[in-house]
DNA sequence: CCGACAATTGGTAGCGCTTTCAATATTGCC
DNA sequence: GGCAATATTGAAAGCGCTACCAATTGTCGG
């Protein structure tokens, strides 16, 4: 009952070779925009193929080019470590825009950061030819020794927010943490406190190391030493928030304002000084980093600074696609880069001046 | 200076059959763990792949097997609809452990909902042959002509929390949320509440509708009537949640007991119910729906319903394997179902007697 | 020791598309 | 009008692997 004798099943670039009555290869250059096709030939091709409703088979034109049009992004999944959840889902969902735009698919993939097969976890993406690049979020894009493996298989990386080491090695995309740190104590400085407290989170977690070294350069330009901050530790939960800073306050020398690595623990320090009958910022001002959404429904609503996740996302995969793209024209490898995007530091009203 | 004169690039199958001095069927034999190859052959081949570094290239692997081992797991991005980046990663982080599981890759793909080229867009993804599968989220999981188009291809489909009319087409997973709302209900009523306000999600949000019905039937038992609850419509949202509650609570009427549609409004009702001085839960119990993590750091904790969204991510691949699988033995269609998975009243302290 | 039958292994035809490379058709210019 | 240069088109060689089928070897029972 079909329009014309042709094979059953998926039509193929065959099929509309036969019916628009012109070559294989033809066919292929209407289809990829390739030059060389009259007009008249064009039209016809692109009746057939729409007549045929016939769809390139992606998997077989890879397979002749050797590419696949697929980004992997990479991602930490230890535990059921939901806090970072906010963080992924922000890179991704900038990737995906991206991704969308310049025709690409986003192949998600978890690995464990503590397996010990975990390098070869990744590799064998790139090796097994699922992908052409990758994207690394933390802790993989520190991973200097995964790098080089990347390196030596000559696969376009991008690493999010990578470490000073890693920098050297592949291009990444981030914010400048130390610099956000240095203004977020800066704004703290200027509102007039001189008593800080600082909950460091996870140690080897670079963003948040450079968080507080910048935090200590602002600090130390107003002339105060790093051994006049009550600094605890973290892991960048809530509760480690709550404990911490329960610990803290029941020091003899209060802090009036606490600066912490992340916004769950700022959350947590909130709920803890809450607890203790402390109103907030009134007697105690607490910052955080990241902009999470609890940042702006707790009360009060969290100042901390924000890192434009989307968008870091979203130009990891413009980076990784130029890369991709450079080096199937072979000329000579792009120079290394890293791209800095712009946070903020957004003001709410958990920070005040001192005693205010 | 290599170990053999073997050409250059990535081995291929064929350079392991010529170190290993078989067949190139014989070596595909031993990597698909085919039967019939005698152990010392298999050892000789499995060394050269070894001495190789070989690794199959999934790309030729599956064009010559006619399947991808990808699965594509689409979701809706509207706006910055940041909103549901909760659900979705739990979603997201369920199937992505499954998927390692059981050998398949996740393609993430995000689609317009309003776009009027939304069903093309995904049927692109399996008419090129990008993936066997598809998981799709609401509201795709309700598109009955999305569905359609899919089983005309014949494409296994996995819907999360599909609407009835979904249900008849293709399997699903979910929780039952006419019973998490009557559950919900119960509760409260058990707590003694005979006044509730409901604030409803957006139009046509059918678990949310759900969870709507299920309270109705709870109420209706308890000689209830929909008339007798104030009911509001938010779109689920922080934001939407506080300005409905403002609103509801300068009603004449007040309720003692306000149930949102999901957690976030419930957030945005107590930060609504904070300002103007009531005191939760004794003035107003305010529950949610969803168990986000906001939920269990915010003052008071709230009092929701779980939904184990990792274990229904996890499913959801599970089930979609099993119809590809069944797809390829061709032992006729897989039966369609419905997996329910079990939810959970978490009780925290946003809810408590009336006057309490 | 021989034919029947099972266990192995090799040969090879594709999977559906891109990409030279050669063949043919046009066009421009003196 | 004739020849080189240019625009079009077709034929065929893969991309790397799977799967079907034929060929070869080995094993038994009589």
């Amino acid at each position: 009952m079909g329009e014309s004798g042709l094979s059953a099943g998926k039509p193929t670039i065959d099929d509309v070779a036969a019916l628009s009555g012109v070559a294989r290869a033809t066919v292929s250059r209407v289809l990829n925009g390739g030059p060389n096709v009259r007009e008249e030939v064009r039209q016809r091709v692109l009746k057939a193929v729409d007549k045929l409703q016939y769809k390139v088979n992606m998997q077989a034109r890879f397979l002749a080019g050797g590419k696949t049009q697929v980004l992997g992004l990479i991602y930490a999944s230890d535990l059921d470590s939901e806090p970072n959840s906010f963080y992924h889902s922000g890179l991704e969902l900038g990737a995906l825009r991206a991704c969308a735009l310049v025709g690409f698919q986003l192949l998600m993939h978890t690995v464990n950061q503590h397996s010990l097969s975990k390098t070869s976890k990744i590799l064998e993406l790139v090796d097994a030819r699922r992908c052409d690049g990758l994207i690394l979020t933390p802790p993989f894009s520190d991973d200097c020794d995964l790098l080089q493996e990347l390196e030596a298989r000559n696969c376009p990386v991008v690493c999010i927010s990578p470490g000073l080491a890693a920098q050297k090695m592949a291009s990444g995309v981030g914010i400048d943490d130390e610099v956000a740190g240095y203004e977020m104590a800066r704004y703290m400085l200027q509102l007039g406190h001189k008593d800080f407290g600082f909950i460091k989170g996870l140690e080897g977690h670079l963003s948040a190391e450079e968080r507080f070294s910048g935090f200590l350069r602002a600090l130390a330009e107003a002339g105060i030493a790093e051994s006049d901050v009550i600094v605890a530790r973290g892991n960048f939960t809530f509760r480690s928030g709550v404990e911490t800073t329960a610990a803290m306050l029941s020091h003899a020398k209060r802090p009036s304002a606490l600066i912490c690595a992340n916004d769950d623990m700022a959350v947590g320090a909130l709920f803890s000084a809450h607890k203790i009958g402390l109103q907030i910022p009134q007697d105690l001002s607490i910052v955080g980093f990241d902009d999470t959404p609890v940042s702006e429904i707790i009360w009060p609503p969290l100042t901390t600074v924000n890192q434009p996740l989307k968008a870091i996302g979203y130009r990891a995969v413009e980076m990784i696609v130029e890369r991709i793209k450079a080096g199937k024209t072979a000329s000579g490898p792009l120079p290394l880069r890293f791209d800095v995007v712009p946070h903020k530091v957004v003001m709410r009203e958990s920070a005040s001046p001192p005693q205010g």
